[in-house]
DNA sequence: AACACTTGTTCTCTTTCTGTTCTTGTTGTA
DNA sequence: TACAACAAGAACAGAAAGAGAACAAGTGTT
């Protein structure tokens, strides 16, 4: 996972934003570029992340060469193992297991694949669970609903995420990450929100979709 | 990926330009004729990138000898590689408009598919209506959500069931049929179950699946 | 053969772009 | 307090890109 690159906050953010555009980029982006792609009007403070992500060998070093900045081998290596392969049609999407609150994911044994409307998914990696308990039923996501996950290790306050607690706890619920703790909010009455150190959390994808049989 | 080759910004300009144009030319381009295409004044500046793409192998050199730039058997065939792609259409279902509570579908102009997996549809014929309202909101069917209706004119109690009451009104609620009444209830603590002669409820579909986009 | 013309090539000069480094300042944390 | 993450901006060296001139080899015309 991405955690295990001790990325700071900002640089997890720009991988992930490189990553997932990798493919709508013609030329690999200057860092003027990746400055207006992420809102920032330095380029000196992006170079300084950039040097992070090649120190920690995600990034290839471009020295003083004006290539624009690319992913290093690895760093595609590492993310296409977790798109658990576009080896089939590139549509279907894959259903890799269970999510339970206060239990990590579990896994099947064989993934399925489901072909996923492009209205419930997103153009990123994305992948299906299949939701156990009501943490989430004030919000109409209920027992036994599949939940369609963006592939990403940031998220913005209020969005929906799959977030891993201290390596161990799997569970979907609302994040709010504030400097010094980030709160777990689930949607449901009956249940509290939990309160966590930020580096107890390590965010594993966003919310983008929902499915629900009634047969 | 053009940038694979280590080029330059402006030399994967003017290959790509060469590729996608590569068969609106009846002869190969000279370095003049390709100033003007890509907007320069200087032979002497074009040249230059073009002897980047030779060093490549993407262009062959032509030593003072034959007229116009042309590429290389490698420059098509790598691209030529990167092709096709063909859209199953076979198990898609019609999105056919809007249902709220009250009104007749609200007819889309031109329909379109939306590839559903099986998991939320049945064998027989299904479409798509997209929810207005919230008449089924303690069931966790929200507005704007998509469910998927299978075509039936009949319906087993405790079903959810498109309803066309009086020929005018389509609405999306449980349905409670007996001898002298048919009743539908929706999922929402603020509203009335309705009631009506059984021959005024036309049954246009059993709903079968439901789904819900978080972009 | 002599000539003009085209076309690829090389060269110099200049301008713009881009990665890099540094300094300054802010904010939140240990 | 000291420290880390982050942002903004200035400054710089080298790379990339453009213009134009000049030259060499081939083509075609008369």
């Amino acid at each position: 996972m991405l955690g295990d690159y001790n990325l700071t906050r900002k640089q997890a953010e720009i991988f992930d934003f490189l990553i997932q555009n990798r493919n709508h980029f013609i030329l690999p982006p200057t860092l003027d570029e990746l400055c207006v792609a992420m809102g920032l009007k330095s380029r000196g403070s992006l170079h300084k992340h950039i040097r992070g992500l090649i120190n920690a060998g995600l990034v290839e070093a471009s020295n003083r060469k004006q290539r624009g900045i690319r992913l290093t081998e690895q760093a595609l290596l590492t993310t296409e193992t977790k798109e658990i392969n576009h080896i089939d049609e590139k549509d279907n999407i894959p259903f890799v297991g269970m999510i339970a609150a206060g239990v990590p994911i579990e896994a099947l044994e064989n993934i399925s694949y489901m072909r996923i409307p492009d209205e419930i998914k997103t153009e990123s990696s994305c992948y299906i669970l299949q939701v156990k308990g009501d943490s989430m039923i004030d919000d109409g996501i209920f027992d036994g609903d599949w939940v369609i996950i963006e592939q990403r290790s940031h998220a913005r306050n209020g969005e929906i995420v799959v977030a891993l607690v201290d390596k161990t706890d799997a569970t979907l619920k609302y994040i709010e990450q504030y400097p010094h703790e980030t709160v777990l909010v689930p949607a449901n009455k009956n249940m509290k929100s939990m309160r966590f150190q930020p580096d107890q959390v390590e965010i594993q994808g966003v919310l983008v979709g929902q499915m629900r049989s009634y047969k």
